[in-house]
DNA sequence: CGTATATACTTCACTAGTGTAGTATATAAA
DNA sequence: TTTATATACTACACTAGTGAAGTATATACG
């Protein structure tokens, strides 16, 4: 029973991690973009010019992430930092075409994923996994 | 289609990301363990001595990962490591009366990844979702 | 037997996150 | 207006992984 919920935590682990590897791969191989990064640069090129504050509890993790994850954006030539009008502490963060055009080749990097997702649910039970897994993360919020 | 294939990942990886902090706060409250270290731990206790290549790929981990996590680990004095008779090259991992201590504490700091389990799939559900997740490793394992 | 190749591990540079402490600017309260 | 507090970001030390290159020992083949 508890060993059963025991197993399903590290078993997540196992599969989000062999999926992260296999996904960083091909997108590497791609579009020279980490998963990471791609994950950063979606929720900048889609929700337009942001502070590293919205893109960091967008993806729930530190600022001190950001910075980081920000500044090898910006090495990279993927998005552009300005200072904020409205606020002289804030950055906002956009897109570059460089990011743009990098971002629109990820969409067809997924092709191993998709199907090792395909071949292993039933196409209703894929829905029923999204929305369970959102019942998890706010699952975990709620109780913080 | 492959939108929601795409978000499924993300989701994944978010969970898996969202789980692992959690879990990694209550463990090393409770017992100084981290949940990669926790992993690590279970294997070299329940299979006995062990080379680390062997943890390894249990894990689906590079050699490189285990060399480091197995100096953290002795460094702390969860294991102990001798040289191999059958093999000079290898190793020999074997947890230390610390290492199992710390272990069984481990399995009472669950209850809030439990919980959120718990309460976003149904009893049956999990089992099917174990399955699932077991056959997406399977998936990309086979199309290496 | 010697040689080629495979294997077990290490090292190094890198990405990517946490958590804590610090700086600078904003905002609210006196 | 001054002062206290909250906020946006940075810096640093750490864990934890990859991937490539190197070392030392095993194993298999001629």
């Amino acid at each position: 029973m508890s060993a059963a919920k025991h197993r399903i935590y590290f078993l997540i682990q196992r599969v989000a991690h062999r999926l992260k590897t296999e996904a960083d791969a091909s997108l590497t191989e791609a579009c020279g973009l980490t998963t990471a990064q791609a994950a950063t640069l979606t929720i900048i090129a889609s929700d337009g010019p942001v502070t590293q504050k919205y893109v960091a509890s967008a993806l729930a993790q530190r600022e001190s992430a950001m910075t980081a994850m920000a500044s090898r954006l910006l090495k990279a030539g993927y998005i552009r930092r300005t200072q904020s009008k409205r606020d002289a502490r804030a950055w906002e963060l956009s897109a570059t075409k460089a990011g743009s055009e990098a971002l629109s080749k990820t969409r067809t990097s997924f092709q191993r994923i998709n199907h090792a997702l395909d071949s292993s649910f039933e196409p209703d039970e894929i829905e029923r996994l999204q929305e369970g897994l959102s019942a998890v993360l706010l699952a975990l919020e709620d109780g913080e």
